[in-house]
DNA sequence: GAGTAGATCGGCT
DNA sequence: GCCGATCTACTCG
């Protein structure tokens, strides 16, 4: 079953960032750890592009052993350590040696919810689960030991298409939307742009600006 | 509910 | 040495 559902490697190589941070929603992030299997369907992304963008830990172009992994080709993991203390995962995308990846910021849990909870600390179910890229980290037991490395069952973390009802593979335009990402008020100019995507209306969804919520 | 401080370490200047 | 693609606990209301 998993078989047939696997995200190909060409999707993640589109040479477009902002599409797969796009198409991105709504496919299945999938980890098997210990034999346990934990999944969430994506709902919130952030892209970033190392040859535009000065958000981008790899811009312009910076090779340092922390960005070397989003030179790699569309398809392996970049994880990094963030304050210290939190791990944030990013799908590599482009081809290779060009050094952009989408940040997968929020999931709704679907597989393994209580292992996912157990990671977490919770003793009931809420939004706090996955809402939050190092919280879905988290969850789904991401850690440095996935970075760079291609995501395949064999290395624990994997893509699956959507398994919900969407007819392109990825939700319909008019139930994405986009606002300016977080924390990269560093960027100057380019901290404004519209490169955070989310499903509209979706529970899961983190931190968005309060004139975001109440619109459909 | 909203605002703020503290945690904690690798990468870079 | 400084600071970050963050989260939580704690305060005050």
């Amino acid at each position: 079953m998993e078989i047939s559902t696997h995200v190909p490697d060409i999707f993640f190589q589109n040479p477009d960032v902002t599409e797969v941070a796009r198409q991105l929603l709504g496919k299945l992030l999938v980890t098997e750890i210990e034999g346990v299997r934990t999944s969430g369907i994506i709902v919130e992304t952030e892209a970033y592009c190392g040859l535009t963008d000065r958000a981008c830990h790899a811009f312009p172009l910076k090779r340092t052993r922390r960005t070397e992994p989003m030179f790699l080709p569309g398809g392996h993991a970049y994880v990094y350590l963030c304050y210290g203390l939190h791990y944030l995962f990013n799908v590599v995308t482009g081809p290779e040696n060009e050094p952009d990846a989408v940040l997968i910021r929020a999931v709704e849990p679907v597989d393994g919810i209580s292992a996912m909870m157990q990671r977490r600390g919770l003793d009931q179910l809420s939004t706090k689960i996955s809402k939050g890229p190092a919280c879905l980290a988290r969850a789904l037991g991401i850690s440095g030991i996935q970075n760079a490395k291609p995501l395949t069952k064999a290395n624990g973390v994997w893509i699956e298409e959507s398994p919900m009802d969407f007819t392109q593979g990825c939700p319909k335009a008019e139930w994405i939307g986009s606002t300016t990402r977080v924390g990269v008020d560093y960027a100057g100019p380019d901290a404004q742009k519209p490169w955070r995507y989310f499903i509209k209306k979706n529970k899961w969804v983190s931190a968005l600006p309060r004139h975001l919520l109440s619109d459909g």
